[in-house]
DNA sequence: TTAAGTGCAAACCGTTTGCACATAC
DNA sequence: GTATGTGCAAACGGTTTGCACTTAA
């Protein structure tokens, strides 16, 4: 985790007088350690290697206040659980291409599309709020290598 | 209903070997008597205006092999349950700008966006699946009239 | 006649919440 | 000391499913 994260979350804790706990500081240290998306399990399991006290209610409720304030930004890539990305504050313009085969997800800018979408919402009479952008396709790997790199990125079990 | 929507139901339940029953007939005129989009929960309301008893299940297997065919698009709005949307057999490459206020969505296309976004899948080494285009924003309407003209649309309720 | 379809109620599963206990401040 | 935070288990809500009954073909 960098230190202009780290001092981010400070402030969030701070900000909103929260407590610092051991299970608090477990599941933001999981979960700003990483630049890769997951999900509410995964960062249980996660936070666990760091503090095996965590609790599922906990991560959720964690999870509730860094959404809220903007730190984690929800995903809804069409699976019926929710993903988390730890990158959006940094890059809160970026959308995702996700592999069909590994589920993986990359991440892109385009302030061409940006533009056009703003054109068409204005032609549309509505003022626009926010934009999503969500490209399937399947990444080179499995072509190359015979196999996505990946395979085991969306499995979950219960604890 | 029109005349070519009639033609592709009868294809669907013929080809899928499927019989035709009471309960499918309300379900898919109230599915495609609409070109709004609608959630499980109110396509229920609507097939039990024309056949009071179909059930929930019902429904739910129909959505079920409606979408596997593509006569129906299930889209993910970020609400917690699905819509689905029955234009998109007919426009396969459409998208939504959804108003926060009243929830209305409206759809269109862009030629110049699936080019761009066609591009930068390219660039980053993914062959090309689906696009999904999501806009949120404010339509006009709250502006002019100080309401929007949809604000029931989303409300729900069991029986 | 009989396999496909249906309604009902229970199960499912990710997420949320009430409550009693623990703890940061 | 006390309000905030926590783990646990139960509740929640949209969706799915097992089962016995119905019905189209």
């Amino acid at each position: 985790m960098d230190h202009e994260t780290k001092e981010r979350l400070e402030t969030f804790l701070t900000q909103k007088g929260l407590r610092r706990t051991a299970q608090r500081a477990a599941i933001l240290e999981a979960a700003f350690g990483t630049t890769e998306h997951f999900t509410a399990e995964t960062l249980l399991t996660m936070a666990r290697d760091r503090d095996p006290s965590v609790s599922r209610a906990t991560v959720y409720r964690t999870l509730a206040l860094l959404t809220e304030t903007g730190l984690l930004k929800e995903l809804d890539l069409g699976k019926d659980f929710k993903f988390y990305d730890p990158n959006y504050s940094k890059h809160p313009n970026h959308h995702h291409i996700i592999c069909n085969d590994c589920d993986k997800i990359v991440e892109f800018e385009s302030k061409d599309i940006e533009q056009l979408e703003s054109e068409i919402s204005h032609k549309l009479g509505f003022t626009i709020g926010s934009q999503k952008i969500e490209i399937r396709g399947n990444c080179e790997d499995l072509k190359k290598k015979g196999v996505c790199s990946n395979q085991t990125g969306c499995e979950k079990k219960k604890t």
